[in-house]
RNA sequence: GGAUGGGUGCCCGAGUCGGCCAAAGGGAGCGGACUGUAAAUCCGCCGCGUUUACGCUUCGAAGGUUCGAAUCCUUCCCCAUCCA
């Protein structure tokens, strides 16, 4: 995670902010790369894969970065992978690359654009309004023999290899497929495009990145430097065409006990509300361990830094304090006012020793009466995997209701006991919501 | 195309002179105790179903041999390494 100290002293308000909060690993000339914040509107991007339609927690470091550069005057690219998603990102290992339909990405874009939007402005009419673009657009037009002789040779393989994707494949003596080793290539490839339409200068992205990133930087300096040779000028004379690109990465985050970012052993942590409700995200976040919450609170939200250190310096007990700013900070950020504010009093409510848990999600179970086994498996509590696994967890505890532990398996649930406001259901240690039965049958009596 | 070594449960990884294997061990996960909705620790669970002893479905796929196969045979698919 970045170590601020050995950064040098910036000038320009971005990278003071960046560097301030923890955001930067690497950056390709730090010198250049802070006199161009400074002196003026820096046009910039990060990509990312569509291939589904709702972005995780993992991406949303680049998303706050890119905020802070947009917020600091600088126009954000959001750069939508849609050529390269068909072929797969090497530094992802082996994954299966799924095979998307134009369709699909379609869809996906316009669905990650409005999560974009929750972050950084697109169409307010300022000058530095995001942009968002997809490369599909230029790299599927691209022809073998015009790339091979335009870009291709201004890598050298030799170059390409010392890359470290590339680099532990081949000394950990794993498959390296062709495609994939082509990657750098097209990555690049995008940097000039958008260097050349929309007077991109910067990429930012996570540190995995560095070698794409850098191979991009390289390849825009040559071909201005060839193009400059052309016109009879040497580099770096007024008017030769703009040869100044930069890169800039941020650490990559790992949780305190070794996780990645915005994964749980469940899955990822979407943004996308359907996926994962404002509820779960706050508890995804107030859940941290106790060592991440200064780092969280600088990523994560944007809390001027006295406050963050105040709040990550508290110890003990008081620090779970720390943990639900956090939390509703970062759903605040994602969901908005309303929601983090429901997220926190549910979750005051639930963790709480009171009897009100009325801000908590009211299940309806349909049915007059159900064995608490049947209950607490059914799709819309989803308590335990398996009846198998509840009755285990029934027996050692795991269940309570209305705040009483209940170990007997049979116990039957009734319409009538559950009342208006339903019963106060707990499985496990962090589960917990209120159901209630609809007192009419169970639609689904038969079964084939 | 040839040679060799492999494909085991969420992951890693034992297990092949056939039974005692639902399959060692580790990790992850889950539940309990403890606590601060933390960490560490301890205990338990960790294919599915059932009134816990049984039943059912698993060891790349499909067949076969056998009373009985993850373990043997056949074919096929896939992966790695070397050769072409």
């Amino acid at each position: 995670m970045g170590d601020p100290d050995s950064l040098p002293p910036f000038e320009s308000s971005a990278l003071k902010v960046l560097a301030e909060r923890g955001f930067i690993e690497q950056g390709s000339d730090f010198a250049a790369i802070d006199a161009a914040l400074s002196a003026g509107m820096v046009t910039f991007y990060t990509g990312y894969d569509p291939t589904a339609d709702s972005l995780h927690a993992g991406s949303l470091l680049t998303i706050m970065a890119m905020r802070h550069l947009q917020k600091a005057g600088h126009r954000p690219i959001v750069l939508m992978g849609g050529a390269t998603a068909m072929v797969g990102d090497p530094s992802g290992r082996s994954e299966t690359r799924k095979i998307l339909t134009t369709e699909t990405i379609r869809h996906n874009v316009s669905a990650l654009r409005k999560q974009f939007s929750r972050f950084v402005h697109f169409d307010t009419g300022a000058d530095n309004d995001a942009l968002l673009v997809d490369n599909a657009d230029w790299l599927l037009g691209v022809r073998y023999i015009e790339f091979l002789r335009d870009i291709g040779r201004h890598f050298t393989v030799n170059r390409m290899i010392a890359a470290k994707t590339y680099r532990d494949r081949l000394e950990g003596e794993l498959p390296l497929s062709f495609l994939e080793f082509n990657y750098q290539l097209l990555q690049a490839y995008d940097f000039l495009h958008l260097m050349r339409e929309h007077d991109c200068r910067m990429q930012v992205g996570g540190s995995d990145q560095w070698g794409n990133m850098i191979a991009g930087v390289e390849l825009i300096r040559r071909v201005a430097a060839d193009h400059n040779k052309a016109q009879g000028q040497d580099p770096g004379e007024a008017d030769a065409a703009p040869a100044h690109a930069y890169c800039l990465t941020y650490p990559l985050l790992t949780t305190a006990d070794g996780g990645k970012m915005g994964k749980t052993a469940k899955g990822a942590v979407w943004l996308d509300p359907e996926r994962y409700s404002p509820y779960d995200y706050y508890q995804y976040w107030i859940n941290c361990h106790d060592r991440d919450v200064e780092t969280l609170l600088r990523v994560f939200t944007e809390l001027p830094m006295d406050q963050v250190r105040e709040l990550a310096s508290r110890e003990g007990k008081a620090l779970n304090e720390s943990k639900a700013m956090l939390a509703y900070e970062a759903t605040r950020l994602l969901h908005g006012e309303d929601e983090a504010a429901r997220a926190r009093t549910a979750t005051a409510q639930a963790f709480g020793k009171g009897e009100d848990w009325s801000a908590l999600p009211l299940i309806e179970v349909p049915g007059e009466s159900i064995k608490l086994l049947d209950l607490v498996v059914h799709e819309a509590v989803k308590g335990f995997k398996s009846k198998r696994d509840a009755r285990e967890r029934i027996k050692s505890g795991a269940v309570k209701i209305d705040g009483e532990s209940v170990t007997d398996v049979n116990e039957v649930i009734t319409a009538e006991r559950c009342g208006e406001d339903g019963l106060r259901l707990q499985t496990g240690r962090k589960r917990r919501l209120r159901v209630k039965l609809s007192g009419e049958a169970p639609p689904e009596p038969e079964q084939a």
